[in-house]
DNA sequence: ATAATTAAAGACAAAATTACCCTTAATTAT
DNA sequence: ATAATTAAGGGTAATTTTGTCTTTAATTAT
């Protein structure tokens, strides 16, 4: 569904929204730890994700590390889609192609749509607070239990 | 949403679907160029959907090419998935978790759940013909009119 | 039989995605 | 001030996906 760049991205927005404020900001090795992913790899996406602080912040040094403020919590998750460049990736035709319209609908298309609309509607009407608090933190990741 | 490969096979098989017979065989050069698509690339592919006869046929030689049976033709639209090896995406965690489960739900698993439920009917529940027959040819590839 | 045509198959190449490493910059604690 | 810590940034490597090319095999028309 995802690519894995965006996966980590919202599994990462997902476990600092849960377990950061800005006295308790997380590393990369934590997060990258808690979410199972690639540490550098998973740097370049907080990177991302901290431009122009669209989603979460970050301060350099010790005890620095990633966190996000309230106000950025109340934002949609559709934000996180947004910091990947992958916000339209709804709007695309399931059978890929360019012009596929309501005018010009490939076979799929009228089948397709409200799916499609429910994929939007659910990073639209979901803010990241609303995810991060879906399910305790201890059973969500590190799901090696 | 679907790889370029998956993509590409949908398309085909729809267009085979609509154009072909027995005695209205498609060459890999008139499939590719009608449904948009890298030639060489799309060979391999129509080799997929062509082992053991899974969804559509093939003759070499003059006047050969693909085809695709009435018998086929009933199909759901799931075997185009399962040539590509790529029947079990629905099934997945919409955040990449390998144990998401319904006891141990990632916060985006109930929510996801009708939607992935949907999808999966979509592929389970049209066939190739239905889905052939939902749009003029005439309208559906080649749409740089 | 022979030549022409078409898909099958295998090797290879390009591009994109995913992942890693190293240096730099910023910040903090001492 | 200095040393330690942490993210930022750049370059590179590995892997996967996508795409190409060439040869082979099968079939047909002649």
């Amino acid at each position: 569904m995802f690519s894995k760049a965006t996966e980590y991205a919202l599994r990462a927005t997902i476990y600092i929204a849960q377990k950061s404020s800005i006295t308790n900001k997380l590393s990369l090795a934590e997060i990258a730890n808690a979410i199972d992913s690639p540490p550098s790899f998973t740097a370049k996406i907080l990177q991302l994700l901290t431009k122009d602080n669209c989603v979460i912040n970050s301060v350099r040094g010790p005890n620095g590390g990633f966190y996000i403020t309230d106000k950025a919590k109340q934002l949609q998750l559709r934000k996180v889609l947004e910091a990947l460049n992958e916000n339209d990736m709804f709007d695309k035709c399931i059978l890929g192609l360019k012009k596929c319209s309501e005018n010009k609908p490939c076979p799929m298309h009228f089948q397709y749509k409200p799916i499609k609309q429910q994929l939007i509607h659910l990073f639209h009407v979901n803010t990241i607070q609303q995810l991060a608090e879906k399910t305790d933190h201890r059973n969500l990741f590190n799901n090696d239990i």
